[in-house]
DNA sequence: AAAAATGATGCAAACGGTTGCTTGATTTGA
DNA sequence: TCAAATCAAGCAACCGTTTGCATCATTTTT
């Protein structure tokens, strides 16, 4: 059954002429005549000829393929990156091979192996919650493979890296409360074990400083953003004696379960509660009561960048040139949805 | 700078003996002695020595790598299929290459030949918009590689597919509106370029027939899913001297941006007009006034599915069994969200 | 003690394509 | 007319690994 596929050994025994010569025909070159290039091509076409990638890989050292790791799909943010890379893959003549690690570490790992096996020609990754330090990257290091970090990326030295920075924006974030007069504003954090930086939580606390505003422990809660941990978290911060007027949640996922939870108390949105949170995704633009505003944090771009890097990487090493450690910092934009009143 | 990799070729000549038994002894080949095993194997460890997969797949002519190309992963509903491609993948021991078609044809056959020549051992496909024949998929049933299709199935004979069917649902979404009180009801569909079965106006027909509703074509309209058109969409029906009282949308997008608009001409949601719509995006499960209800069309399980059948595929082919055509329904199922009046 | 069985290892081909070097034939130049 | 230049094509090595088939040295059997 399993038909065999035509190569470029079959052509020249048809023809009664060399492999090489073959090969020289199908790639034009010059040195081989019009009249047996012309029955090549014209052979080759009728067997659906089509060359052995496997070998010419083998034989080049060289994929034409990326792996990318990242949590998962599910989020829209990183199906969003997901797409970038893609995108920017195809425009370069590379494709790209998903993993997602669940946030498990030791999925991470079995993806990293795979994906050295695959032997990429370079690696995006987003790491996993779970990840606190990268050894199991080092390997493809010592085979010269680069690596990019995007969005998630770790807090150690000596890396590539494209992100988005949130520190701004959350300052933008407090400046727009305050404008609004609210006072009292709350934060709903995610659990600490996420190694990276803690951006958010930065900008709360020095948009209040500059606001003039002091600090009141109580109103950071944490929720390991269940729908479950996110209702604890608001019974934290509604139970306080000195209530907020506004929350600043982690991410849209957040916003949504609390905003969720609130109005089952029935507390108006935006009216008793303000909410700003993190994503911008394009169906908060829907809700009926939206958060007053959004951090964009570019998903997309985050993924069309890093697999830019990464392409440059590649191309530098092919050059032998030399490649100092980069990192790429977009800026995130507070997106204004709601009214409020 | 491009540092060799050790091949077990190396690792022969440090310890002067053949590459066979280097071969032999890292397999852990019976004929191999013990002094010479460890000795190979101490070895391989200090020079971190991995075997180079693409010499092993162009011997072996099987990649363990599988090609996934459908319209987008900005969907939500496609980024959640290739969630549960990817998970079904890793349990097999397989990988993805991803490709967006982005409902471009010329996209697409690229993506095929790029995936072809990548030499995947089978390959996954939701069509794009545009695809009305499938030729361009004919080189690779010639190679034997298995394709099965999902969700977006072309309609012709002789393939392996994947899909969720939405004839009972649709009925089931008629009966539910009739049994509300609804007479009169409106279906919103998409462009009728789609060469796919379109099995939402069926049960929208045969719903309507089975409660002795005679069925008014003014009733049925069309939008290209963008949010103007969903908005003449909604003219048109509103428009009517005899309105509807419920209507149905092509999926949740298409209802969000119909409510939306509705709210804007202060109507009541689900009490003046009532939705149900198909897809059952977690995100309607959030909104303050959701459709009724929407029927769930399974993508994570689609995709899963999908992988699973190719997999059977692949295994039979290597074992040269026979392998009829295999056209796997699952069952959607209208999901009750609202509460309406 | 000679024949047979067993154990440990090496040889070489194969997978498909690329490419530097050679060779032979034809054309060009003086 | 003969050497040099040009053209067209072939030879063979190579990429890293696997594997059927020798080969040779022991050990066991009778």
């Amino acid at each position: 059954m399993e038909k065999k596929l035509p190569t470029i050994k079959e052509i020249a025994q048809r023809l009664n002429i060399s492999v090489s010569t073959v090969s020289r025909a199908l790639h034009d070159h010059p040195s081989i005549g019009l009249r047996t290039k012309m029955q090549v091509k014209k052979l080759a076409e009728e067997l659906h000829y089509v060359p052995n990638q496997t070998a010419i890989f083998f034989k080049q050292r060289k994929t034409y393929t990326i792996g990318v790791i990242l949590p998962n799909l599910r989020e829209e943010f990183f199906s969003l990156a997901t797409s970038g890379i893609e995108d920017k893959a195809f425009e370069n003549n590379y494709i790209a091979l998903m993993g997602q690690s669940h946030d498990s570490i030791d999925r991470e790992k079995t993806l990293v192996e795979t994906m050295q096996k695959h032997r990429v020609d370079g690696l995006l990754v987003s790491i996993s919650k779970n990840t606190s330090n990268v050894d199991h990257f080092q390997s493809l290091l010592q085979f010269n493979i680069p690596v990019v970090f995007f969005d998630r990326v770790p807090d150690v030295p000596n890396i590539h890296s494209v992100w988005c920075s949130l520190y701004h924006s959350s300052m933008e974030a407090i400046d727009f409360l305050i404008k609004k007069g609210h006072k009292r504003i709350g934060y709903i954090q995610g659990p600490d074990t996420l190694s990276i930086k803690n951006e958010r939580l930065q900008g709360y606390l020095n948009g209040l400083k500059k606001n003039k505003i002091v600090h009141d422990p109580s109103l950071v809660v944490s929720s390991d953003f269940s729908a479950e941990g996110t209702q604890k978290a608001m019974d934290q911060l509604l139970a306080l004696k000195n209530k907020p007027t506004a929350i600043i949640t982690f991410n849209d996922y957040v916003a949504l379960d609390a905003m969720q939870y609130v109005r089952k108390k029935k507390l108006k949105i935006n009216k008793d509660l303000a909410f700003v949170s993190y994503a911008n995704l394009p169906i908060t633009h829907y809700l009926e009561t939206p958060p007053l505003a959004s951090v964009e944090q570019f998903p997309y771009d985050q993924g069309a960048r890093a697999a830019e890097l990464l392409f440059k990487l590649i191309d530098q090493k092919e050059s032998s040139e030399s490649h100092p450690f980069e990192n790429v910092v977009l800026n995130s934009e507070l997106v204004i949805i709601g009214q409020g009143k």
